[in-house]
DNA sequence: GCATTAACCACAG
DNA sequence: CTGTGGTTAATGC
């Protein structure tokens, strides 16, 4: 656990600007970083919740229980803040964070956080924009994942992959099929059974868990017309 | 009717 | 954990 150095980064990247200043004294014990391996929980669902966290290495998997099944809300890469919703829209958790690689995360309190919002104006506006971004991101998803049947579903989240995350046509994912069928709102069967008819198709090449897109502009379309 | 989609179950590597 | 086959239900020509 390291102290006071990591909330110069917690506050922003982009805007370097000392935060001792702008809190009007020194921040240690105000801030705290923790190390993460894969499958850990960073944070739970229905679980109190005070802290805003500020991912700086890592992948995670922000996920809620539903009534049938777990749902996978979505994935999120590095730097990004978790748990913005989550802390300020409710005591509680309305969702878990789970690691899928080992990680490292910011945890600043809340009345920290409060104070910032409240400091800086150009800081404010980076979250707004950042939630009003993320709140478009899942309008989308919600769209997809009622109208697309699952093979439009699928091939989209691998787009969402190879695009938003790995930045490459080829990755291997940290998901077993299960996980794959949380993300993809559909059974472990299914995505078994469209997984190797992709691959029979020649627009992915399957072995395991990693997976090379052949032919993205075909992935496109059958992501569009679902 | 008949075809398609997809879930659930079972079973085998 | 994964892939596959059988069965079944819902929906759409």
């Amino acid at each position: 656990m390291k102290e006071n150095q990591c909330i110069n980064c917690f506050y922003h990247s982009d805007k370097s600007k000392n935060l001792s200043d702008e809190l009007g004294g020194p921040v240690s014990h105000q801030c705290v970083q923790a190390n993460f391996k894969k499958g850990e929980i960073i944070f739970k669902e229905n679980a109190l919740s005070s802290n805003i966290i500020y991912l700086q290495k890592g992948l995670v998997k922000l996920t809620k229980e539903g009534v049938q099944r777990t749902q996978i809300l979505n994935i999120r890469k590095a730097p990004c803040y978790l748990g913005l919703p989550t802390t300020m829209g409710d005591k509680v958790n309305h969702y878990s964070a789970i690691a899928m690689e080992d990680s490292t995360a910011c945890f600043v309190d809340i009345s920290i956080f409060r104070r910032l919002l409240n400091t800086n104006p150009n800081f404010s506006y980076d979250i707004i924009v950042e939630l009003c971004k993320n709140e478009l991101l899942q309008f989308d998803r919600c769209v997809k994942m009622v109208q697309n049947q699952i093979y439009g579903r699928l091939a989209g989240n691998l787009l969402f992959f190879a695009e938003e995350i790995y930045n490459s046509n080829e990755y291997t994912l940290p998901f077993n099929r299960n996980e794959l069928a949380d993300l993809v709102c559909t059974s472990r069967e299914t995505i078994s059974r469209l997984l190797t008819e992709l691959s029979e198709d020649k627009i992915i090449n399957l072995k395991g868990k990693h997976i090379k897109i052949l032919n993205p502009s075909m992935l496109r379309k059958i992501s569009e017309k679902g």
